[in-house]
DNA sequence: GTGGTCTAGACCACC
DNA sequence: GTGGTCTAGACCACG
């Protein structure tokens, strides 16, 4: 089993939280569906290139967020999450996200016409990308 | 001399990190004029209530960055920025900040329509405080 | 041959340490008499859908136990069990039961009287299932 | 500074869970109060004679349950607690307790009777200990 | 095979 | 000095 999660070893961001992150949006966009079984520790270890450890970490972490359910000796799925409580980490996690972003453009001052056009150009380059 | 800066003593954000950022922005935003001569270190820790170590280090990794400017005995000033750099460092860090934002809307599927939405929403509310 | 049993998949505790606890509650209480014959290993894993390694476990510890006993080809029965030893293990297991209960209270400072309400709710709230 | 931790090396429970128990005990009893300094991880291994990483491992998962604040550098506080969360916690881990004990109790058959019982001779003997 | 715990030891970031 | 991250490696419990 393959998931496709990217790692930037220079980045100042701590391993394991890149990895939660990505593996989170993984399962409250609804891409890894209820149920699924996860990669064991070890193999996803293997994959990532990284310590077993740091998996582990990541898998427990998300356990206690309620996001993944583990049985010793069985392997780890994807915990079953109401849908109401995923749509709205889904929403808080991006609106968030935009809220620091104009947090930033307000503190150099940035007017809202041009920070409306940030976004606009930003969310072109990158609609772009994704084609 | 009171600067305008807020400290979050909860977040896990570095202290001196957080005073980077907002120090900057009142450098690049212009609204420290060229020359300005700075808090002494010790006035400003106070001011903050940190410690001088941090202060120290906000300071001097700004003039790293070119933005303040050091004269033994005298003080800390706001250095000479050119326009065009200026200008440039405001729309970048701007961008990034937007670039995260909808790095993390994709992450959990948003739609460009539903980031717009939060965008606006997001902008409105904040425009509503400043006022 | 039907066991009231049951299996909680997500519960920290161990599938073989669920089973055990049962299945020794219903010899000790005496629900199942002295000489019944249990079902075999593979059919009693069939019931409660795990594997049969883990009955097998169960079967094993309380035959150890003295709770079972075995006969090669024959299959699992009840072991007679000394009616002084009997109520003496019902009676330890319930006070170690309710001995932990008062700890936990002790170590967020319960009084008698709020541990004593507490008892008498919970008591209460369990008999209105009962019936 | 001193903590009032027990461990139990012969214990089934881990270490890790045995000293969370009992710290976060202190901490919704109110006998360490709010912001008070904890020793530091290094500090409290030693006390405890266990690993580094062990008390980290308490002291990151208080944190994540919002018993705990810390910052790098600094050290590691009780955080504030509301009032009604921290009495809601105490009443849910004792009432816990109490069911359980009364689950395992009708497990082995005791009538309502033998429970209260029970019950009362336990909680008389271990208030005779405490004076 | 799976996950769970604990260890020692290193290096970094912060104050 | 403080906490934060990551590592390797061991041993146990579970199915």
């Amino acid at each position: 089993m393959w998931l496709p999660i990217e790692l930037n070893e220079h980045s100042a961001e701590p391993l394991y939280r890149q990895i939660e992150t990505q593996l989170r949006a993984l399962i409250i966009s609804g891409r890894l569906a209820e149920d699924t079984l996860l990669p064991s520790i070890r193999e996803l270890a293997q994959m990532l290139k990284c310590s077993v450890i740091t998996v582990r970490r990541v898998y427990q972490d998300l356990e206690n967020e309620g996001l993944l359910r583990t049985r010793q000796g069985t392997g780890t799925f994807v915990a079953a999450v109401d849908t109401d409580i995923r749509d709205r980490q889904r929403l808080e996690s991006v609106t968030a996200a935009f809220a620091a972003a104009v947090e930033a453009g307000l503190r150099v001052k940035c007017s809202e016409e041009e920070m409306t056009d940030i976004f606009q150009r930003v969310m072109k380059e990158r609609m772009g990308l994704e084609r």
